[in-house]
DNA sequence: CGAGGTTTGTTTGAACCTATGACTTACTGC
DNA sequence: GCAGTAAGTCATAGGTTCAAACAAACCTCG
């Protein structure tokens, strides 16, 4: 059995082992070409990584198991798992009996190792360390105004938080528009502190492991495709709501990206041509009319009590009044710009974050109605969905990057 | 080597024969599983299918450079295209001396298979009869209002211009939606004569191929994407202006669909809330301000001549005074949902079709500036091409699809 | 406590695929 | 006619999955 490696200490590219470089295992995305032919090496990356990602979503598999759910002979299962093993990424968890037959070994991502999340907000930062099985173990919060606070305070916390020796990967989740390839902050829309910063060289020369870059609402996406409530969904969009307005789209199973990880920019849709002026200097954009700051401004016109501050969540704990109505016209708000995704994608799932997420299940139905009803002839069902209260969706995203880019070969 | 057949008369299945049925040399798409692992056998399909495709992108190839195409050996690469050879899917052309060295011999697909393709609008539908190289050798256009009336002219456009012997699939663009894996028109937007009708079956029963149905504009984006403009473009959108407004995406080099064949609706994206009310019920649509109907109703608002039938391109034949204000204005409009696509997805490249297409690449280079201006910090240039004025994109693509769907391993 | 049934995981030989490098073929140019 | 050059083929090797037989480990039941 050609096993790329033993065991070890995690040191080295060519060891085999899951750490030090995105040449582990060969498992790195990329490594084979869109265009270009396959080879039977490529099968045996694109099998391994079907695995991994298999395990991601549903626990705990024994190879039994995992070939039924991959249509697959038990015999393959066993040759597929077995680098995974030996390089330690994977391990056997205790057996499980209680039933008829040979009691079943199942495969689970070992405890050993550790990814990188990092979320960069407008003025704020998030860095964490996560477990394979997307445990997030520890984060601490920052602020920064500028560049130079920004590297020196980030770079602290990954020092604090990162165990260089257990450390797969860093993913960062930006706000601002992201350049993929080559991991570089294009554009901070309020906060331009960050522009031209080249982060992922920056934190892989730090850390000396492989660091993605992508824009946040896209990162968010895969923590709810990866770790979230999109586990189980080919089809979604996962969109973020407050301070910005952004979207990532998951198409049959996989995030899109534009080229260059453009697109994903939902706020300055416009959807109220000649109204109101939006700070990017068009007119009637969705921002205008679906931004936390439009739901403050509006309640302030409403004069509701504490209206500077006014959140999605406390709009829900008012049963009637003007505050009531207020929900409703941020729900109809909200759905309006859903429906312009609805129309032109058709996914059919929306999965909400941030501010409106507050608002829970309930919230979240009414804007479903407020969708359906704004679809001329509805033909499948439209359901919105609220992330959880605690939500660790972008910083699991962040590391579930990791998984996916050193992991599943997109092909 | 073990050839799937030799060359032959086209009959039977398990023959190799490319015609008779989806199941010849075992490239039909689904055959392999989205979220199962691959075998060696998936291996070989996927690298035939990359032969084909690239053959189709890039004319007439030797081995050799297929091979350096698709960063392969020149060895693979005749065994890969034995079986494509001996089922005379393609064809050696005569080798081409001048150079040094032994001459190469070009593949190139054979002469005797043909594609069916037929589109259907709204009261009209096109049947045509497209050869593997994406030349249109004839088609004929009737109209209908009945399903009745339809199905038996189709049927008998048909007869006339299909060769079952040589044919190896039939494609279909229709308006409306479409449930693709049944091949079914679920809505006809305007004329709802076609509604429910098992469009697959029927030709498939008929002329015993297999059929693939599509939503019009995600045809006319293969069409774009395997014969068009669009063949070395990994990202587009490939838009249809006129009676209707849609589109059909192209990412990473593969035509977008969602759930069940959803979205493209263009169209009914909601741009001035509280606008002019639209077929649909709602206001303010896209539709509402860039369609032909559109164009036409504000002609006569002008009180242009011949306004009830003019269209884009009889604007651009004048150079001053209201007309070309006109068209600017309809240019404005359109670029609104262009921006707005633009924003979302981020592809940077417009293809257009149908009326907005009639003003030529003038007024596509209109429309791009408009865009521009919509986009507030242009990362990149947006491009908006024009098809050609002989605009045969969706029934070119229909016949795509054939390939497209028989011979593109999705994964 | 042991036999029989059942399920899991491994082993083995075969089949399918591409890679490599040497070899053959066929043309150009001198 | 000979060297040079490039295209295509062939034989062998290596990677991968498959099918079926085999071994291991547990449960049930008598």
């Amino acid at each position: 059995m050609p096993h790329l490696a033993s065991a070890g200490a995690p040191s080295g590219d060519q060891s085999g082992d899951p750490s030090g470089g995105p040449s582990g295992l060969g498992l790195v995305t990329g490594a084979q070409s869109r265009t270009g032919a396959l080879n039977p090496a490529d099968l045996g990356r694109i099998n391994r990584a079907r695995v991994i990602h298999a395990l991601q979503v549903s626990g705990p598999l024994s190879r039994s198991e995992l070939a039924t759910r991959l249509q697959i002979s038990r015999g393959s299962v066993s040759t597929i798992v077995a680098p995974l093993l030996d390089s330690a990424l994977l391990v056997e968890l205790p057996k499980v009996t209680g039933s008829n037959g040979k009691p079943p070994r199942p495969l689970w991502f070992a405890d050993r190792w550790r990814l990188g999340a990092v979320f960069v907000g407008t003025g704020t930062f998030t860095v964490a360390n996560v477990s394979l099985d997307g445990r997030l173990l520890e984060s601490s919060t920052d602020t920064f105004t500028d560049v130079a606070t920004f590297r020196r305070r980030l770079l602290r916390h990954g020092e604090r938080l990162f165990d260089v020796e257990a450390l797969l990967g860093i993913g960062v989740g930006s706000a601002g528009a992201v350049d993929i390839p080559t991991g570089t902050v294009l554009e901070n829309y309020r906060y331009p502190a960050l522009n031209h910063l080249p982060l992922a060289p920056l934190l892989t020369e730090k850390f000396g492991v492989p660091t993605f870059v992508d824009h946040h609402p896209r990162v968010q996406a895969i923590g709810d495709l990866w770790f979230g409530i999109g586990r189980e969904l080919q089809y979604f969009a996962s969109v973020y709501t407050g301070d910005v307005l952004g979207v990532g789209l998951v198409a049959g199973g996989r995030v899109l990206a534009g080229p260059r990880g453009a697109g994903g920019e939902l706020g300055h849709m416009v959807v109220a041509e000649g109204g109101s002026q939006c700070v990017c200097g068009q007119r009637g954009c969705w921002y205008t009319i679906a931004s936390l700051g439009w739901l403050r401004r509006r309640a302030a016109e409403l004069e509701l009590p504490g209206a500077a501050e006014v959140t999605c969540h406390d709009l829900g704990q008012v049963t009637d009044g003007p505050a009531r109505r207020l929900r409703e016209e941020y729900a109809a708000n909200l759905a309006t710009g859903l429906a312009n995704l609805e129309q032109i994608l058709g996914y059919g799932t929306y999965v909400l974050h941030g501010d409106a997420a507050g608002g829970g299940e309930e919230f979240a139905d009414l804007v479903a109605e407020q969708v359906a009803d704004r679809i001329p002839r509805r033909r499948a069902e439209v359901s919105v969905l609220a992330a959880p209260e605690q939500d660790e969706a972008t910083i699991l995203g962040a590391a579930g990057m990791v998984m996916f880019r050193r992991y599943d070969v997109q092909l």
